[in-house]
DNA sequence: CCTTAGCACTCTCGCCTCACGAGTGCTAAC
DNA sequence: GTTAGCACTCGTGAGGCGAGAGTGCTAAGG
């Protein structure tokens, strides 16, 4: 009965999208053929939007009123009809600039990152600082505050540095400190976890007994790393809430009904926002896969996400750390825009990291083209 | 025609802001006099509140339907007729609890306050970052990450830590960047910035040029402290939106319209939040006054602000370092309780403060009452 | 078999009306 | 100064109605 999906029928499904991502009202078959000039009657495109309905790709509300894409329609719209474009150079050149602005201070570049994402594909957008796969110590300095306290500074492989105070006895000159702190490192150096958690049982260094301030030390730079990998449930940074609630879908239609939904939608992305409740588990998965994942409403299966799609890509560098920054806004998105985003931005940052770690470095400024050596 | 300000119609002012406080619709004479078993009848309780009406202190939306109170009324509870409590002594210890837990790590103080507060006082919560009040050079450390990256670790008088990557020549050794970064820490040592600029210019140190390298590094510091003296406009964090938003001013009580507002409302609060506009001429107030400061609705003249109040108080060391924190929240809130615990918590984070400032400095637990010094 | 014109049908949206109830303001008595 | 009684106001929600939009169906035409 529903007939084969011939090629009218996807230009049609592509036009429905489109034209229901620009006006976010459901889209009625003269509307169709009068904007985009189709050869066809709209008897014609009614019929094919029925068919398009039995195969699953539309929907419509009220038996009056337009249709509007489905999941699914979505789905076969990402795979099959969406062109894959590329941001413009100009933007291109722009969100570089951003980044070049803030280089060298690393502990920005994922709020960076969030702020650029969120403001170039007009929704919210989420990202996971980049964390090493195996945590490895590199080196512990203290530096003095003052008689009593010190800050000590603990750098791990892959610039990831984690910084602490702690109170000290009065006596300690700078030598001392360093001289600790340069038993801690060259004893701890390059270690993992697990090794470290050996090491600091022994409590010796090259057969000598540490002091008790060094033990101190080592306790200090195992918690830290402890800690760091217990924090199982990565932080999730995001921003541009306010960029996604300004989506028609977060405005009251009509009707009170509507009203109270559309309160109630905020509240709820507020709460994934702020929780990363549904957005945790496709971490995993995103740093699994290469590439840009394309999550659609519910399909993977987390209710309180039915509304919103979210686009995820990995950053990082190959064997040594990694992230993942997204987007996530409404199912009704402009997929191959946001798209090339997430997938532009992932690249530069791919990029910054890289750099970092030596890792084909070069001069000090981002020129090649990022979209290049990113997988499907 | 209106009437002195009598001992009970003082009372009723008071009642009439604690019902609607607690039930946040208007209250009518009646409910008064049921609830809190006034030994008055409904109709002289109208009459006082006609009084208050024309004082200024109460308002009626509609014809029919309770009072409320206006921005002077609450203006005159809050000087007048709360009674100043405290936080619960088992509160002020799992408040205490949560920063222990986070000591040493005094980059999440911040954070951690307006987590507390948000929770605390069901509100929105705002803090600005401690900040010294003349930045003042301490030392330089670096750090090699790799052969062609170091991290610069700057720290600043008062345990201010700032941190960034710069590259280097892959020839230099951990010991040559060691003896810069020595070179460097004595000659700006416990400099300002307007001296540290001198200092920069002469590129000298005690009579000897600077290598390239070492005038590198001081112009890095220079830099540094530049970007955080031009950064006039003090970033605000802040938490606890969604506890803010489940008040039930962000709730349509009715009509599409109301609605609407609250839609609209949540929005322009969003706003507020992100942007600190009528937010941020507060804080330089807060900073030159102690204690604590009440600021209730369009008071202070800022439109945007009409509906909200905001508590806000100063925290830091004496003549060393300050910042300022507080809660945001619909004009109906609950004060007594918000003030204390914004009182609280700003004792707390002074004394962490101290602490590391070496005033007053102890084992390592806060264990004094913070309530007790802290002026009114 | 596909396309198209015509038309009845459905459903939302906005508007109006109306009755109800809550709470006040006023007046007069205590 | 306080209180009872009562008329009045106004928000609220339910129900009804007309207009308009867009579809689904049917039958005719290529």
């Amino acid at each position: 009965m529903s007939g084969p999906l011939t090629e009218r029928r996807q230009t049609i499904l592509k036009l429905v999208i489109q034209e229901f991502v620009d006006t976010a009202t459901p889209v009625a078959s003269e509307t169709l053929v009068r904007k985009y000039r189709l050869p066809v009657s709209p008897a014609t495109v009614r019929n094919d939007m029925a068919a398009l309905e039995e195969l699953g790709f539309l929907t419509h509300p009220h038996t009056s009123g337009g249709r509007i894409p489905t999941d699914a329609g979505y789905r076969f719209f990402v795979e099959n009809l969406m062109e894959r474009t590329s941001l413009s150079p100009a933007e291109q050149r722009m969100i570089r600039h951003q980044f070049y602005q803030v280089r060298g201070e690393l502990d920005q570049w994922v709020q960076l990152a969030c702020a650029v994402l969120a403001r170039t594909a007009h929704n919210a957008s989420v990202a996971t600082a980049p964390r090493a796969e195996q945590l490895r110590f590199k080196s512990l300095e203290l530096i003095a505050i003052h008689e009593t306290m010190a800050l000590a500074v603990m750098v791990f492989h892959g610039g990831i540095v984690k910084q602490q105070t702690l109170p000290i006895e009065p006596g300690r000159t700078p030598e001392d400190l360093r001289r600790a702190a340069g038993i801690v490192s060259d004893l701890l150096a390059d270690t993992t976890l697990s090794r470290a958690e050996e090491l600091a049982a022994t409590a010796t260094f090259n057969g000598i007994p540490l002091s008790d301030f060094e033990r101190g030390l080592v306790d200090l730079v195992v918690r830290a790393m402890q800690a760091f990998e217990e924090q199982a449930q990565e932080q999730i940074y995001s921003d541009g809430l306010l960029e996604m609630l300004s989506q028609p879908e977060f405005l009251p239609a009509s009707g009170r009904d509507d009203a109270e939904r559309a309160i109630e939608r905020m509240r709820r992305t507020l709460e994934i926002l702020k929780s990363g409740r549904g957005l945790s588990p496709l971490i995993p998965q995103a740093l699994a896969s290469g590439g840009v994942q394309v999550i659609i409403g519910g399909e993977h299966g987390e209710d309180a996400m039915r509304d919103y799609s979210v686009i995820l890509a990995r950053y990082g560098v190959e064997g040594a750390i990694a992230g993942v920054l997204g987007v996530i806004g409404p199912t009704r998105m402009a997929y191959p825009r946001s798209i090339s985003t997430v997938r532009y931005i992932a690249s530069l940052m791919s990029n910054l990291l890289a750099e970092l770690y030596n890792v084909n470095a070069r001069p000090s400024e981002v020129e090649t083209d990022p979209n290049g050596d990113q997988r499907a």
